[in-house]
DNA sequence: TTGCTTGTTTGACCTATGTCAGCGGTCAGC
DNA sequence: GCTGACCGCTGACATAGGTCAAACAAGCAA
């Protein structure tokens, strides 16, 4: 259970998380779990915690629960009581408006928590939608602030998850409000890829679990721009991309187009 | 302390919160605070508060503190220690990259927090600035954890606020990533002044403290895109602008120009 | 296999918004 | 009241990205 640090990942090898699993057993199984056993353990846990600590929080985690791709965790207007750790798999979340307006607001993957957005009006404000056939641990909130009531470093680390989301969101407005199409692709590969290296994945090559419309959606632009785009980065062999399938090339160029602003050098 | 609930100020009609006051003494003077005399006391508590609660609660807020129009509340960088209450006066919250970038991330009013970004790196992320001569009240975070722990109703408070604004980025990201010029500034309007109105100010006519520039940043556009769409408005009788005084004549206009989604009529 | 559905790429064209420039108004300090 | 700095408005023009359309590729079911 529990947000991996960025810092805490930096040197993780775990081939197993976010793994390609597909073709699961389709019903949601709800599975009583341990966190002592679980895999992310180190990642996604406060640091320092006594053992019996430990043992407290991991009755927090109630069960697991599995999720098939293209299906929801939540939605929008649903009541809220849980939060969810991403153990394997990938999610999107968005909001849909009455009047047809889509937008994706994030894509989040193993080790990051899901479902903040409930707490305020005690129902869901957004789709958590499975892009890959996943797996959570069912967090349900009120157990979380009893027991982070008794343990000082639980009560820090849910401050702290809270407070990333809105710094992360922070980046993405920087992003929406003063990035061209490039810059913006860019960003976004820079961003996916660190993520994914943080889990033991390669710092080169991605599998990108969205579609050229989320991904669109995500940045602020058309799945045309976002194909042109590709296109181009192609043309200037600073990455590969057959389908979904990405090689980063040249990080640096990468880096430069983010960082040069509007400067074409 | 403590931001209002949307709901607790619908029927608030409080004259004094949000002054136009200037030009007072300009030294950050420090002054002892007590909530129970405060007068957005029953907007930013939590509801139902015992006796006895509201007296520990009090304690947290240690001290006020004066912000000049044009100065720093925090800046990008700084340690964080506290959460900053709105007492008078309206701020700013922007990101400034080393490449140039600005982003504006909010706009904040009387009864508002500020300083969630600070929490997970304990540095600030943001710069926070006066756009008017300001009032805080400063409530160091090591108390509200502390008292947060004892106190379930101010627990529970502390995560809405959070929550809230994480689902108040989520709209931000909607708007500037699907909305057209008009689209923006019609939402951004409404918005101003639907906060405005819950402290008891006119429904239809409200005074910018910002710049254009400043609005544009906010909103993903350039300044002359914001001045020549307040211009549109106003030859469609929508609004009228004087400075940044500006008098909304038809609600109904702007609310349909958010929700209508490109559909021009 | 075939055929359908969904996603991706690319081209031609269009338009909303950005860019640049000039002017005029407002306000704070002298 | 004057002055300069700042702010806001508007016009002419440029362009990034949107729109529309077509062709193609991949995955999946029959």
């Amino acid at each position: 259970m529990f947000e991996v640090t960025p810092e805490s990942m930096d040197t993780a090898k775990r081939g197993d998380i976010a793994s390609n699993t597909k073709r699961q057993p389709i019903n949601p199984l709800t599975v009583k779990v341990a966190c002592s056993n679980c895999n992310l353990l180190e990642l996604c846990m406060p640091m320092g915690l006594k053992a019996d600590e430990l043992d407290r929080i991991e009755e927090v985690v109630a069960v697991r629960r599995k999720i098939k791709r293209g299906s929801r965790l939540y939605s929008n207007g649903e009541p809220f009581s849980s939060l969810f750790a991403i153990r394997t798999g990938f999610f999107k979340t968005c909001i849909t408006t009455e009047d047809g307006r889509n937008q994706v607001t994030g894509f989040q993957m193993a080790g990051e928590i899901i479902g903040l957005d409930g707490i305020v009006k005690e129902h869901h404000t957004c789709d958590a939608i499975a892009l890959e056939d996943a797996e959570v641990c069912v967090m349900p909130f009120d157990r979380i602030e009893e027991l982070s009531r008794e343990v000082v470093s639980l009560q820090r680390h849910v401050h702290k998850i809270m407070s990333r989301e809105i710094v992360r969101e922070h980046g993405v407005m920087l992003l929406l409000g003063s990035m061209r199409a490039e810059e913006r692709l860019a960003a976004f590969l820079l961003n996916l890829v660190q993520r994914l290296h943080a889990r033991g994945f390669s710092q080169s090559e991605l599998l990108l679990r969205m579609t050229r419309e989320e991904i669109g959606s995500y940045l602020g632009l058309k799945l045309e721009t976002v194909s042109r785009t590709f296109s181009k980065f192609v043309e200037e062999k600073i990455v590969e991309v057959k389908q979904r399938h990405v090689r980063i090339l040249d990080p640096e160029a990468l880096k430069l187009i983010v960082n040069n602003n509007h400067k074409p050098c």
